[in-house]
DNA sequence: CTTTCTATAGTCCAAAATAGACGGTTAAAG
DNA sequence: CTTTAACCGTCTATTTTGGACTATAGAAAG
């Protein structure tokens, strides 16, 4: 049944939506990414083809292919992928937030700042607006656990556009 | 002289630091990699072995292997490696900072947000004193663009501080 | 001196992730 | 019917990760 596999952040990615869910295609979890988690933990949508493969020949979920048609292939978590999330997510993580971001890593070696600014602030101001609108729309109907995440996107998109306002002069 | 290469992050982050220092091994671009960008972009240090050759290969690097004992690679930037440093340095960018955040994902899938709370507060606040600590020690005798990247990380760090202690309760 | 310990320094491999091109299918509009 | 847009999926090359593994140099201990 289950070959050893190593789980990763994007394993527990496939598998949280489709606990969520019942039953998703590939395409379904790249829509559910890109309204949701795909805002602070970026991936690649092949990968939400390969990886429901790679779990699913491991034991923790199962797959139905379409006869007819488009053949898409359908995943569901089973028992074992159940308690591997449940392991995971009770598995508190002192691991810091790793930050990746290029217009800083500018800087270090010597961008402008100011110039920098000028183009990062509006980004982030743009994006800031992005979840405050999320939160006024369907803020009240979010789930705990993305409500947080949506408040974490918040407060972190404030400090940015307040440290580039700092640089922007 | 030089095939063509991507130039990655990695890449820039190689040159950057042999455009300081002249002269570098993998090694000491390893320890210097540790005491300071390393605290906000990671990376293996098997990619400071192998992009340097990578680098060199292409032209943007020099190699030069001493004779005797280990006979260590010591690399230096060319006026090439120059050229391609200040193109990208000077080129501001829109894209925003990506956030890895391991407990927010794991809060995102359900985990219980008091229990994260209580391990990554203290994460945090340590990495806050830590760099709080290096600001008082060396804060004065930092080039601009380290500068500014220190007060980013500070500033982001008391984001999150305040973050997980809202949830600590 | 020779052993042994520790810090230094480098290599390697398998697996996973990334970037992004490319190719098909379905449905709807004209 | 045909065109177009939205939908859906696969592929390859390259880069990155994680981490095991090996080796050298110098200092300290016997």
């Amino acid at each position: 049944m289950s070959s050893e596999i190593r789980l990763t952040p994007t394993s527990y990615i496939v598998l949280g939506l489709l606990e969520a869910t019942e039953e998703a295609t590939p395409y379904d979890l790249k829509q559910m990414v890109a309204v949701s988690l795909g805002n602070f933990w970026s991936l690649q949508h092949a990968q939400l083809y390969t990886e429901p493969e790679r779990l699913a020949a491991a034991g923790y979920l199962e797959e139905r292919r379409e006869e007819g048609g488009r053949r898409r292939r359908h995943y569901s978590i089973t028992a074992e992928g159940r308690a591997a999330l449940r392991d995971w997510r009770g598995e508190p993580t002192a691991e810091l937030t790793e930050l990746r971001d290029l217009a800083l890593l500018k800087i270090f070696f010597g961008a402008d700042p100011k110039e920098m600014a000028e183009v990062q602030l509006p980004a982030h101001e743009r994006q800031l607006a992005t979840y405050e609108e999320l939160r006024r729309d369907v803020g009240k109907a979010l789930p705990e656990g993305p409500g947080i995440t949506l408040e974490a996107g918040i407060a972190s998109e404030r400090i940015w556009v307040e440290f580039w306002s700092s640089l922007a002069g």
